[in-house]
DNA sequence: CGGTTTTTTGATGGACGTCAACCCAAGTGG
DNA sequence: CCACTTGGGTTGACGTCCATCAAAAAACCG
């Protein structure tokens, strides 16, 4: 069952291999909560007690904070295969509140029981110290992009970063569940696969801290432009490439030589 | 020496009640390396190998981000007593670089010895996820202020988590260490102490995402209302209620009650 | 005291939010 | 089968917050 678990973390780093054989039951012991939510269901708020920790096993969630003045700011999706909000694995409640916008199956691990497991392993324990770092780097990214970078930036990055991950997923699971979009790779005969990506436009704007009009705009911009196709099943990528470009992914922030101060 | 450690831990969370003595043992045998900075060193780069983990002793410093255009992101600030970039603790590279802007001491634990360390203790082990924890809420709670503040509201807020940030460094080492501005808490007398924050526009603005130009009329604006003054020295606080008003700290996101789906 | 970094201020323009419609697909119930 | 609803998408007009450019003033430093 916590095979999916491993999936998981062999999706993320190349630290899978580096686990024992003992790594390895320890981790099939665990037996996590297999629960069900539909569309739109609330998984936990903000402020309730963080009792566990959650694997995406189909469906699609996000996890958002809502502000005084009625709007709110989403902070992540989670596909199938993603490991939500690690970094609140410790903390005594949720920082930030979970929904699903597809019905999702989530699998439940206590913490408690987890954080057992991780303090007998050392391996495993660094396993999970190396997600969190990943899951923070990419906030941090998500912090530049957002203070940084204009409407149209912002909207292909996350198009394409939705797209990778979701088809991510699809390779997981070898398209076992349902995705948004249902994503399949590009088709061998030269004929571009469907690059969809189906999230409803208030999400993106949420996600980007921009307003729904104006990410519709930007969308409208694109199409024009050639780079994608709105039609009623989402957003289908036309030219990645472009969009690639136009996000900004040149050529990765430069980095100075490594020279570093530390012996 | 790593007393530093325990207090920094200690000022963090209040787990620190839960260690054992051999968990403090562990602590203290913790042989950190001493390092002294000028004012505006740069102690490591993005990219470089992130083999120490960093607990600042006096000084200042803060991790930024720098773009292809130029133009930086300043992650976040530390002050004397707190640990830098805890969640690369496990990373390989750093994902941001660190510079002083005013001359620093900094203890440099090995990571590898460290991380042994931790494996050995479960209550250190989950002290520092504990952290990391908190770490990332610190982020979000930026990001939140970036995507959905307007400029007033994240100037205000900044002043005051940097003046509450540098005055618990103040406490801590009991004035012993060069701090921005010289804090020092109100004066019983009824007359206010010079709340003090002595931190560059540029780096406001970098932190922010804002233009140095754009904070500073915004600075004016507040010093118009009487809420601040500039000086030599920096920018010292008179109002800070107001301020925490402006900063739109009326009453903490409003949070549903607590309703957990999860048993 | 000259050179360099910071702060300050004005003028101008662009990017993006807000308001207010209208359209379209999918249900839903009679 | 058709009125009605509902939620999302689409588009235009208009205003504003903030970046940019430019340049002076002030503070800092050797």
């Amino acid at each position: 069952m916590t095979r999916e678990l491993l999936k998981a973390l062999a999706g993320n780093t190349g630290y899978v291999a580096e686990l024992s054989g003992e790594d390895h039951r320890l981790l099939d012991n665990a037996k996590p909560q297999r629960l069900t939510f539909e569309k739109g269901a609330v998984i936990f708020r903000e402020g309730d007690p963080a009792n566990h920790f959650l694997l995406v096993e189909s469906g699609v969630c996000f996890n958002h904070r809502h502000l005084e003045d009625g709007s709110r700011q989403v902070i992540d999706l989670y596909f199938p295969g993603e490991v939500v909000a690690l970094g609140e694995l410790s903390g005594v409640v949720h920082s930030s509140g979970l929904t699903t916008f597809l019905s999702a199956i989530i699998l439940a691990y206590d913490k408690a029981e987890m954080q057992d497991r991780f303090s007998r392993s050392p391996a495993l324990s660094r396993l999970f110290m190396d997600l969190i770092s990943q899951e923070q780097a990419a906030l941090t990214d998500r912090l530049v992009g957002i203070a940084r970078h204009c409407a149209r930036q912002r909207v292909a990055r996350f198009l394409i970063e939705m797209y990778a991950r979701s088809s991510r997923a699809f390779r997981l699971y070898s398209g076992s569940c349902a995705l948004p979009g249902k994503i399949s790779p590009a088709a061998p005969g030269g004929r571009q696969g469907p690059y969809l990506v189906d999230i409803p436009q208030v999400l993106i704007a949420d996600t980007l801290g921009l307003s729904v009009v104006h990410v519709n705009r930007v969308l409208r911009q694109f199409r024009e432009e050639g780079l994608l196709r709105t039609q009623s099943q989402g957003i289908e990528l036309l030219n990645v490439s472009v969009l690639e470009e136009v996000a900004g992914w040149a050529g990765e922030p430069l980095k100075p030589p490594p020279s570093c101060a530390l012996p």
